[in-house]
DNA sequence: TCATGAGTTCAAAAAAAATTGAACTTTGGT
DNA sequence: ACCAAAGTTCAATTTTTTTTGAACTCATGA
């Protein structure tokens, strides 16, 4: 089963080639390729989808469909909505792809770049018990060079963020 | 055998840290935490070393560390220096980090951001044939948003490489 | 309150990616 | 021209990541 099966009343090859071209994208992200494939039928999808929908369209499993909307949403990227009053839960892609990118960027490049200035804190301290003083200075000063590195990373990202917000 | 064993004359402690800094470090670029392992060491070495030499610091195999440091080659992480007058080819890491995202930026980013552009573009010309003109319009303006937001990439990429040269 | 469908969890299976190691090629010295 | 050390390649293996599916919880309506 595959997701060109069952398209109600969709127009498979044109639906399939921007699937491909989500699971791609994630792809650069480090995503999974099934968040991919959510993210996508959720942004190519007039009206929103539940759950069960997406495991039908795409033919994964609900412990994929529940994981990637689970992860799509703390990223903020997908959102639930309300829909005829039914008691399933319906899903919207924000079709701004800066949540995406955002939320990217927030819950994995941040995280890292912040345990990562820790760890050279450590080793700035560490590096002063290095008895050769040559050694020692050359120790420094690399170490120096990755945190002011680190440190211009930190600040681009808020500007890139806003550059891509349209 | 692991990465403290045998260093001639080295401070295993803060090396080993260092270590794990760069693997993390190129994690988040979905590099290999080998590739990490290597541009590290060579980083905090002051002397250039051979391939055995990182062979021997790191227990790696051969074929990890000859594939890991073409890599780095082609990112332009890495160099080949002359040393001594020895048949056997010395490498230093360039110490800019830009180098090392730069050439990530340039190799996975863009060749990805492009051949998406592609994708995107037959997409719309596939659009063309849908035949509810609602469901049409609604495709048109969903695929130009993603054309968009790629160009929009593609500006901000070469701004970011300048950014983050030292 | 019971039954049913929605949604989550997580151990196990499958798939993808990285690493190894042995066979191969290349290079330089004698 | 030959040998030995350096370096590359790639099929097989190992490791890591993703996906599955069955057992579970939770919420709703009859």
């Amino acid at each position: 089963m595959s997701a060109q099966d069952s398209h109600p009343k969709g127009i498979p090859a044109i639906d399939d080639r921007l699937l491909a071209y989500f699971q791609d994208g994630v792809k650069v992200l480090g995503l999974p390729k099934s968040v991919g494939e959510i993210y996508g039928t959720l942004y190519i999808s007039p009206n929103p989808l539940t759950m069960l929908d997406l495991v039908d369209r795409l033919g994964i499993s609900k412990g994929s469909a529940s994981q990637g909307l689970k992860m799509l949403r703390t990223l903020g990227a997908v959102r639930e909505v309300e829909h005829d009053n039914d008691r399933k839960t319906y899903f919207r892609a924000d079709i701004e792809l800066k949540k995406l990118v955002g939320g990217f960027i927030r819950e994995e490049i941040r995280p890292h770049l912040k345990s990562g200035k820790e760890k050279l804190n450590t080793l700035h301290k560490e590096a002063q018990n290095i008895k050769d003083p040559e050694l020692r200075k050359f120790y420094d000063e690399r170490i120096d060079r990755l945190e002011r590195w680190s440190g211009k990373a930190n600040l681009v990202l808020p500007l890139l963020q806003k550059f891509l917000g349209e």
